[in-house]
DNA sequence: ATTTAAGCGAGACGGTACGTCTCGTCTTGAA
DNA sequence: TTCAAGACGAGACGTACCGTCTCGCTTAAAT
């Protein structure tokens, strides 16, 4: 059900009406209204089935390793077709919509940027952390790139970005 | 006239439409169609003339300071009130309305990005640019966290944030 | 059961639904389906249970007695509270919904009208009717007059409407 | 415009919604709440305007000639295709609108009453009116039978009705 | 005593229409 | 000639019910 959304979305637009979500689900309205409590949410899920958006933690034994990893399968995914376009549209819902943005941040930023945040405590265990480099700041600084790679970028970032964010945060 | 859209727009809502501003303005809708595409460029020029948006580049003598300066500045715009607001739904709109998606990034994110650069380029020419930091990475990175902060945080950002950057980006 | 839809009546409204009956009288929406074809028809039933609707056709001798108790009758059913809107709704169902207005006009009207043709052919053979004065012509008139007071009158038709009546259709 | 509407209403079924009105006309769903409360109301206009319902009270010279002259108009309006089916769902609506009941009743059937009253008062002042046609039974009789016919009869009412009416009100 | 089946309450489902809202365009009338 | 005021066609919103359709659960009869 929710996949068939995800089409709806990539053919879709702004121009998405919960109206269209339900007449090309063949379903009625208020089946959606009774499931999701607005068609961000419906995004939102489809966002979860369709494109597995499961970010390896394996520990790769270095800290510069998990960093790449995390790194290149962010992007991965960001490459998808339609998943940029949705992440888009839900940042910009949790931005006008304040009931889904709270459930957005908490249901989905918060949760991205605490397995984030495991890989840096683990460096930090490891002890292969460079100084400086907080929870706090890595979380804020790879994310605040990735998502302003998506939201406000006229080109694609490409791999150096990849490389050198690693070196900033690695060494 | 554009300050009493600015008024509109600290009251005011994503339940802000062109009929409300035509309204509180005591303007005909068409004049406001007239002159600007659509409600997003009203903002945006509210933005533009009621917040002063000009960040300083003048030379602090060396890039930690500059960059100081700057994330210092950008942030005590933030801290006026409705301008968070703003930012946020007009960074909401351009995902939304392409049109002015592409007027956003071009006359406005691309322009504080280029202020970023040149001041990159003065610490290269000046010679105390650390080894890594591009003009790309840092001003992805800056921006990066500064968006990041606008549109995702649950809790404010301090100051530590800035000193944490500058250690980061300036060595 | 029936009785407890009347209640529903009477506090009720054209906002009378179908789920309404099925919540307020602690059943299934399945379970009214399966008894009658529809909401008007509930409405019917328990119009015919809760107030007894039998008008009197006892022989009191005369024509102008006979007509004059059921006058006498039907005005009084129909200062039961409730009965009126009831009367109401039903006719108007009957008009917007053809299958239903089939079943009310012969399961109802009709056994009305001949009730009170009995009493005119009674009167017929009696000797006692007044020339000119038809079945079909009275049972129009008596029933016009009663329905139009039901459906289109602003003010009650009290006594004196009655005793014209009689008068007029009984010398 | 209205005309339109009209043309929707004889086609039309209470399957007759202010969405199909307005598609129909080719206006959009706001304009007709504009200007009408309800589309009953757009219908009760509709009727006014195509159905020229206009009652000849000419002086015949004599109360069963403009009786007869009423009710024959009457008759003939009923005739017109369409016009019964309109009738019966005002009626219809009046039961179940309080709000149109009470435009309906005021604006409609008080106004015919006056019609047929001042009918009566014309008989009276000329003494041609036998005993006991009081304006009040009168009008309950002529607009009951009449209403009757169009709300509850089978089949229908022909001439002799109207012959039989004359006859009984006017001697 | 166990099975079978009917009727039940509950309520999700695909739909239709509602009346409200805002959009961006078009039309007036006064200054 | 300009512009405020606001009507207009369009169409999405979220709600209310419609009548149909499973679901398990409870009786009651037939085995």
């Amino acid at each position: 059900m929710t996949a068939a959304y995800e089409l709806v979305v990539e053919l879709g637009y702004p121009g998405l009406s919960v109206e269209g979500i339900a007449a090309r689900s063949g379903t009625g309205k208020q089946t959606i209204y009774r499931w999701w409590p607005s068609k961000a949410d419906v995004l939102l899920d489809a966002l979860a089935t369709k494109a597995d958006l499961h970010i390896p933690l394996d520990d790769t034994g270095s800290w510069a390793g998990d960093l790449q990893a995390f790194l290149a399968a962010s992007f991965r995914v960001g490459r998808m077709p339609g998943v940029v376009h949705i992440l888009r549209t839900l940042m910009a819902q949790a931005q006008i919509d304040q009931e889904f943005g709270q459930r957005f941040r908490v249901g989905f930023l918060q949760r991205r940027r605490e397995a984030l945040e495991a890989l840096v405590e683990r460096a930090a265990a490891r002890g292969d952390l460079p100084a400086g480099r907080t929870a706090r700041l890595v979380t804020r600084v790879v994310f605040g790139v990735i998502w302003y790679e998506v939201l406000a970028a006229d080109a694609d970032a490409g791999e150096e970005l990849i490389e050198e964010l690693v070196v900033l945060l690695a060494r």
